[in-house]
RNA sequence: GCCCGGGUGGCGGAAUGGUAGACGCUGAGGACUUAAAAUCCUUUGUCCGUGAGGACGUGCGGGUUCAAGUCCCGCCUCGGGCACCA
């Protein structure tokens, strides 16, 4: 700083070495073949219009505090940040004051940047990237169009969840208790055309992928229960009395002896086959009744089973056995094949059922104890199971499957919980979906064309799409047209209809292709269209807020690059994230797609350097308020980061934040807390500056204790960075500065020492001492201290004295004392001989420099 | 119901099977000051005892061990996730 204030002013200081920083580019990060990268990554964040809560800086501190120690352990540090900025508040507000999104994203985004600077960290911000920027939509829909081209984006009209106040399809994954994820709204089912990717085709590489990256277990677990991958069989029952077969999946095909009837889905076509005359209209109704029910009604455990008996009966391929079939909605049409083999003695839901409609219910499976008979869900061996009975559960699936294959009654089959990713939003605010819609003819026109541009993502199998009796076949856009930008428009307002707002921009919307010269011009400029131009209509979805943050972490490695979605060279050195740092609650929702569109990209060849994009990930733990919930507006708990710095100072912040607890752990704000780190602070400043305000008059040489300590300290904090334990390392340091004052300072080689231990976690205070006691360059530069390999030889140690197991005091001994040498001097202790006078020892058990426990009669 | 995590002073939290409660906060007492702030010192798990000292103590009940907050078995409870997925 200018002036040499003997004052912790530490506002002024954090202001000067921001702006220095940033003038000087200290964090701009090159690529350099000498030296090994090191990439950290912090879940980007959307911004908001309430601006940065005071969660944000826990997650970013952390990869700060990593970033600065990896640094002045000689990585070179890529340390990014940017901008998920598509998404409904934005839209909200456009609706509400007509504004476009993009000014008030700007605004918003702003703010940000001025809040995350404040926190001084060591961010490369020529990197900074916005998921809304003509530059990076290009990409996003050029991924799209790859997607698109290698058959996994396609068109279905299928049943989607509808937010009649968001007006617009949201993804299973988006959907939370019949809620929209954001917003809390309602949400109901109906039957719309929608863009989906065919995220299940990766469901195998998505589940192998998890073997082997360093995540937290819950999050992988998460990931798993979510593919929802099962082994097992489908089984063709013939109809009694039908040519037809029903197929069932099962994964217990070990029981097929134990079933006792069938279970088809309210909505399974062959209801047209198998319900007699006499049952029609009962039926019916319950058909209907279910029809009415909400999702959440139907799947509500606690509610009663309903079903009704078809009329029909289907053979056990096993055992010839005629067993009646049922409808219920406990079957979900969209899983397996709708229809379930019932087995009511093993299977709690099918026991529930036979139970209400007294079904028979037979036992095929005896359990180890033979305890339970009535339900019993587990493995077990066989029995009423004719030549597979006395098979252990596991043996007799694979053989009855094996049978029923060679008897062409059946087959292994996998079945998956995860559904297609519903990629399309009736929305405004998002990337439009880069595709032309045109007639059958046209599309054989331009497919059969030598020109390779306007086929560029052409797929190998049209995507189409029926529209009033009319077949519309989907055409990309060549690159050379992205990015598609947004239109402007003065109406944000999706439609009730589920149309989004892009199909009212008539001049947007239709466009002509002119085949021979490979253009698009919009219909606004051809007045009477030459009959050698084919009509089109834009497509006027727009993708979901995942999309850009799909890939993210990708550009910042070339932000600028106009030729690749990423530079080859920069992908080649800085690969992808060496530590990713954000919240738990994208466990299943960004950090799977971004891993399904990042090993779909490696397998098309885009990325070379590796199938997974995050090989290390941390979820920092969400801070509470001070009255221990969750803060919330209403609550009036919330903790603005702005108004605790300019009580506090940055660092202050940032100490706390990393001191409050483990990293992951969820912990309570505490602003009396606060103070304790700060006055840890000033109190580490005055050790430096001397009241006059020039520098301490250090001392010549350390005492042996502060030496030691020191010695520790660097172990100890370099220890707990590498594993993230920041509140362990910071309480060392802590312990370090109270026993250095109480033997009256050290000397300024440990002085810079401790600095340089301290900068990651409060850098401005430490750069501002570094500068002072002499230093030109940067702390940022300032290389890590090493400890001195083992702490100095210790000649007494005090180790503690157990009697019988209890803790009863603790002598001094020489290194070299022998168990006989420790009994005596036990025996010479009053406090100690007591324990044992007048007994006879029985045993002694001594652990080198800790313990010796002496166990008598 | 199933799958993950947790449960330690007044509070946030420390403890490779080896002196439980580091560090910080809070509370109490004191120093400095006309006073306050700031700073510094002492003290702060519970109970018994004037004291020295003693007993108890890491959600509950068992167990393993010379020794258990830590390992094993069975519960209780809180948080998160999934939820009729056959």
């Amino acid at each position: 700083m200018k002036e040499n204030s003997a004052e912790y002013k530490f506002l002024e200081i954090e202001n000067f070495w921001q702006n220095h920083w940033d003038a000087n580019g200290i964090f701009t990060a090159k690529i350099d073949i000498s030296s090994k990268k090191f990439y950290v990554l912090d879940m980007f964040p959307y911004p908001s219009g309430t601006g940065l809560h005071i969660g944000h800086p826990e997650g970013y501190t952390a990869s700060d505090i990593v970033a600065r120690f990896k640094k002045a352990n000689g990585f070179n540090v890529l340390h990014p940040m940017g901008w998920d900025a598509f998404g409904l508040p934005a839209e909200q507000h456009a609706i509400a004051t007509g504004q476009h999104p993009a000014l008030n994203t700007k605004t918003n985004v702003d703010n940000f940047r001025r809040q995350i600077k404040a926190l001084g960290f060591a961010i490369d911000w020529s990197r900074e990237i916005n998921t809304t920027d003509d530059d990076y939509i290009k990409w996003t829909q050029w991924i799209f169009l790859q997607l698109f081209k290698h058959g996994l984006a396609y068109v279905a009209e299928k049943p989607v969840w509808w937010c009649p106040a968001l007006k617009s399809v949201l993804a299973n994954e988006e959907v939370i208790d019949e809620k929209s994820e954001g917003g809390d709204h309602p949400v109901e089912r109906k039957n719309m055309r929608q863009w989906v990717l065919r995220i299940t085709d990766y469901a195998d590489k998505l589940l192998e992928g998890l073997e082997d990256i360093d995540w937290p277990n819950s999050t992988k677990r998460q990931q798993i229960a979510w593919i929802g991958k099962s082994k097992g069989a489908e089984i063709d029952f013939k109809i009694d009395g039908q040519e037809d077969k029903l197929s069932v999946f099962t994964t217990r095909a070990d029981t097929l002896f134990g079933v006792t009837f069938l279970v088809v889905a309210p909505e399974h076509p062959i209801l047209s086959k198998i319900v007699t005359a006499q049952n029609q209209k009962v039926v019916q109704d319950y058909i209907n009744q279910a029809k009415r029910k909400s999702d959440l009604e139907r799947t509500d455990l606690a509610k009663d089973k309903t079903g009704i008996f078809s009329g029909s009966y289907a053979i056990n391929p096993i055992n010839n056995r005629k067993i009646p079939i049922w409808i219920s909605d406990y079957v979900l049409i969209t899983y397996g094949t709708g229809a379930i083999m019932a087995v009511p003695a093993h299977d709690s839901r099918d026991h529930e059922f036979a139970k209400k409609f007294a079904l028979d219910v037979l036992q095929v499976i005896s359990s180890e104890d033979d305890n339970a008979t009535v339900l019993f869900c587990s493995d077990g061996k066989l029995l009423n199971s004719e030549k597979y009975s006395g098979l252990p559960s596991a043996v007799a699936r694979q053989k009855i499957i094996d049978d029923l294959v060679a008897d062409n009654k059946g087959r292994g089959n996998i079945n998956y919980k995860l559904r297609d990713w519903l990629f399309s939003r009736q929305r405004y605010w998002g990337e439009p979906v880069p595709i032309l819609w045109i007639s059958k003819e046209a599309y054989e026109k331009i497919s059969s064309t030598d020109s390779a541009e306007l086929k560029e993502f052409l797929p190998k199998k049209p995507v189409t799409f029926e529209k009033n009796g009319e077949g519309l076949f989907a055409l990309p856009l060549p690159s050379k047209y992205l990015p598609l930008k947004l239109p402007a428009t003065s109406s944000y307002l999706p439609s009730d209809d589920g149309e989004s707002p892009l199909s009212r921009i008539k001049d947007w919307l239709d466009v002509y292709i002119d085949v021979e010269k490979c253009e698009i011009i919009s219909a606004n400029d051809v007045k009477d269209p030459p009959k050698h131009l084919i009509k089109a209509r834009r497509e006027t979805n727009t993708m979901p807020q995942w999309a850009g943050s799909c890939w993210y972490y990708l550009r910042y490695l070339s932000p600028n690059c106009s030729t690749n979605l990423v530079d080859p060279q920069a992908e080649k050195y800085w690969g992808y994230p060496d530590l990713y740092i954000g919240g738990a609650e994208h466990a299943v929702l960004h950090l799977l797609y971004s891993r399904f569109w990042h090993r779909f990209l490696y397998d098309i060849g885009t990325l070379t350097h590796g199938k997974e994009p995050f090989t290390k990930l941390f979820h920092q733990g969400i801070i509470l308020g001070e009255d221990g919930t969750k803060m919330s507006k209403s609550r009036g708990n919330v903790i603005n980061p702005d108004e605790i710095i300019s009580r506090y100072g940055a660092d202050s912040l940032r100490l706390y934040e990393m001191f409050l607890g483990p990293l992951a752990a969820m912990k309570p704000w505490n602003t009396s807390g606060i103070e304790g780190v700060h006055r840890f602070l000033k109190k580490v400043w005055r050790e430096y500056i001397q009241s006059d305000g020039r520098l301490t008059q250090f001392k010549a040489v350390d005492n042996q204790a502060v030496s030691n300590s020191l010695q520790d300290t660097i172990q100890k904090v370099t220890a707990d960075i590498e594993a993230m334990h920041f509140n362990t390392a910071i309480a060392q340091m802590m312990i370090f500065i109270n026993g250095m004052r109480q033997n009256n300072g050290m000397t300024l080689e440990t002085a810079k020492v401790f600095l340089r231990l301290l900068a990651p976690f409060a850098p401005h205070i430490c750069e501002e001492l570094w500068a002072r006691s002499g230093e030109t360059s940067s702390i940022y530069f300032a290389k890590w201290p090493t400890h001195k390999g083992l702490p100095i030889k210790i000649d007494n140690y005090k180790i503690s004295i157990q009697i019988n197991g209890k803790i009863r005091g603790d002598i001094p001994v020489a290194d070299n004392a022998t168990e006989d040498d420790i009994l005596a001097s036990v025996l010479k202790l009053d406090g100690l001989k007591k324990y044992i006078d007048g007994k006879s020892i029985l045993k002694k058990v001594y652990v080198k420099h800790k313990i010796m426990n002496i166990l008598t009669n």
